[in-house]
DNA sequence: CTCAATAGCGCG
DNA sequence: AAAGCGCGCTATTGAG
């Protein structure tokens, strides 16, 4: 058995995170990776939140903050309600734990794949604004593109695939990237790519155009105008402008969905004051928001909630609102 | 004891 | 040589 680790740490360290134990054969593998989630959800969520709860308000509070981020999102902290978890059962479990009072329930509602709606709408791709305006799995018409395959014969595999490039494409991602997070050569994952941007000719055309003026320039931009300079674009150390260049992809969409969000949330609490509701506003998750408010109003209030989400800025592609109701935040989900 | 750096991992 | 964006929290280690 090889049990060297494969992977160095920033520092030069052997690595053990999870990415590197995975290239081990050895039965502690599996151990040590479960270990590891019960103790990170353990020490980071069970013992720390409840000894944060405000003896006055018997409640949790965080603390959100406007000019931390690069990219214009919030930050939250102390304790960060922006990473309460969800992925594994356990986690979820952890989330229900989020409850409303009696008589009242959680309302969350989030945007649907924001970030590749912005992407249609800043690129003026046709094909992307196409799938957006009918409103398709946009994953699943990715792989038909790519795949050459009618939506209706997409597999699970190749869907899988296609939602790796989209994601992929918001970060800047390379061929070697993509070739390592879906386990294929860098041969087909270049090849995947190529036959995006075949079908998708005004995303590359968007790609190319945002790093050409975030050179010349020294800045890239959101929708609403908010800017992120970007000082080593034009370094020679070619790993930094490397950084650079994939950070000026990716934050005119991360960014102007940050923009939308606190637009929809300006909106939001100026009609709950208008209207002078019983409902309160009380966390925001980059692409969510969450609300406690009377079982009774729920219905209701969702429809009005959901509008002025989808209309708190005009694309050239609709924006989907999700909302979910329930006793508690993972219900509401 | 505090502080800072590092590694790892929770979320979008 | 690196190769995927943006955050904050915990545990560990080493220094003072």
């Amino acid at each position: 058995m090889d049990l060297s680790l494969k992977k160095k740490t920033a520092k030069g360290q052997p690595s053990t995170n999870e990415e590197a134990l995975k290239l081990l054969d050895h039965p502690l593998v599996d151990l040590i990776m479960s270990y590891r989630t019960l103790t990170k959800l353990n020490s980071t969520y069970l013992e720390a939140l409840p000894r944060q709860i405000n003896r006055r308000t018997g409640r949790l509070h965080t603390s959100y903050h406007q000019a931390v981020t690069a990219t214009g999102r919030l930050s939250s902290s102390k304790p960060n309600f922006q990473n309460i978890p969800i992925r594994t059962e356990q986690g979820a479990q952890i989330r229900s734990a989020f409850i409303a009072d009696k008589g009242n329930v959680i309302l969350a509602a989030d945007y649907s794949q924001i970030e590749l709606r912005i992407m249609a709408h800043i690129s003026g791709d046709q094909n992307l604004i196409e799938a957006f305006n009918n409103n398709e799995d946009v994953h699943r018409s990715t792989a038909s593109q790519v795949f050459e395959t009618e939506i209706s014969m997409v597999t699970k595999d190749q869907r899988r695939k296609a939602k790796a490039i989209n994601f992929g494409l918001i970060y800047g991602m390379s061929a070697f990237g993509l070739a390592k997070q879906i386990d294929v050569s860098r041969t087909e994952a270049k090849q995947y790519i190529d036959g995006y941007f075949a079908n998708y000719p005004g995303v590359l055309k968007f790609m190319e155009e945002t790093k050409e003026k975030a050179k010349s320039q020294g800045y890239v931009e959101t929708v609403l105008g908010r800017r992120l300079y970007l000082p080593q674009i034009n370094s020679k150390n070619k790993m930094l402008q490397q950084h650079a260049l994939r950070t000026a992809i990716n934050a005119p969409m991360q960014g102007s969905s940050a923009d939308i969000i606190k637009k929809a949330m300006l909106d939001i609490q100026a009609w709950i004051n208008k209207e002078d509701y019983e409902i309160k506003m009380f966390m925001q998750v980059h692409d969510e928001l969450v609300f406690e408010l009377e079982e009774k109003m729920a219905e209701e209030y969702a429809k009005n909630l959901k509008a002025l989400m989808s209309n708190a800025l005009k694309l050239s592609i609709p924006l989907e609102v999700d909302v979910g109701i329930g006793s508690n935040w993972q219900e509401a989900h």
